[in-house]
DNA sequence: GATAGTCCCTGTACCAAGTACAGGTTCAAG
DNA sequence: CTTGAACCTGTACTTGGTACAGGGACTATC
């Protein structure tokens, strides 16, 4: 398989493929005689993995945690510990997010809206505590 | 004020003010004799803004948005319609994020944890379908 | 065997939104 | 006048890719 094919089967894009190949999550594969690279079912089993997970939203450093658990053997307990220390990440920025969104809700609901030409929303950004950051 | 100073009073890291000035957002104060910006009020309550409107979760082009309609003048209605679009845009993400949270968790739950040297978790990311993407 | 068209190669630059640092200068206090 | 803190500039780094320029390789057709 070469690059474009890795990427089309994957759904990764094809840029994408050589830059995890630099990023060292996938093994630089054997090339042809005129230098393009020639990859197996490995490689798209493994790329395949990286795109799940990064769609689960791991990051890449997580996914390479990961990576090495499948590569040097794990226990299931070991990757649930990641998997639940991952949803609390996630949990957490939801929680940041409808805090901001609370704040932005009653923010907003102060503006009347119309051709004034002034805002409390424009005020409440020049001159009141406006809330905690995420 | 000096630059320290001006971050301290923002709450900005003193780095992001010559940030801000290189982007545009802040308008280059006047120097003093050897080179050093001098900043006034007017820059504070400017950067202050800036603060507030990133803490709110306006990326720094909505920024700028908000900025050139207290510049050039703006109806409240104006500012109502740019501060419910970036409502949306949160509520968004918080919807995106709880569609992750709760696919990771269904994954997660498929985990019994222990010193099994395999793991469902392992597999989905392998083989399975493991949901779309945010 | 030539040629066209598609794919691939490398290196590099770009995005957001800052942060950090090196190497040199200025300011303010003592 | 000296010291030390604060400041100056330019540049590199971060995350997770994407995009492009300028060239080479592969495949099909004539």
């Amino acid at each position: 398989m070469r690059r474009g094919e890795l990427a089309d089967a994957s759904g990764c894009n094809i840029e994408t493929v050589r830059f995890y190949e630099r990023a060292g999550l996938l093994p630089a594969p054997p090339r042809s005689a005129g230098g393009h690279r020639l990859y197996n079912q490995d490689h798209l089993r493994r790329l395949v993995f990286i795109r799940r997970s990064r769609d689960l939203g791991f990051t890449l450093e997580e996914v390479r945690g990961l990576l090495e658990l499948v590569d040097g053997g794990y226990t299931c307990g070991e990757v649930q510990t990641l998997t639940l220390k991952h949803l609390e990440n996630i949990q957490g920025k939801i929680a940041d997010l409808r805090r901001l969104e609370r704040t932005l809700s009653d923010v907003a609901s102060t503006c009347a809206g119309g051709t004034v030409p002034e805002c409390p929303v424009i005020d409440a950004l020049f001159d009141k505590s406006v809330g905690g950051r995420a």
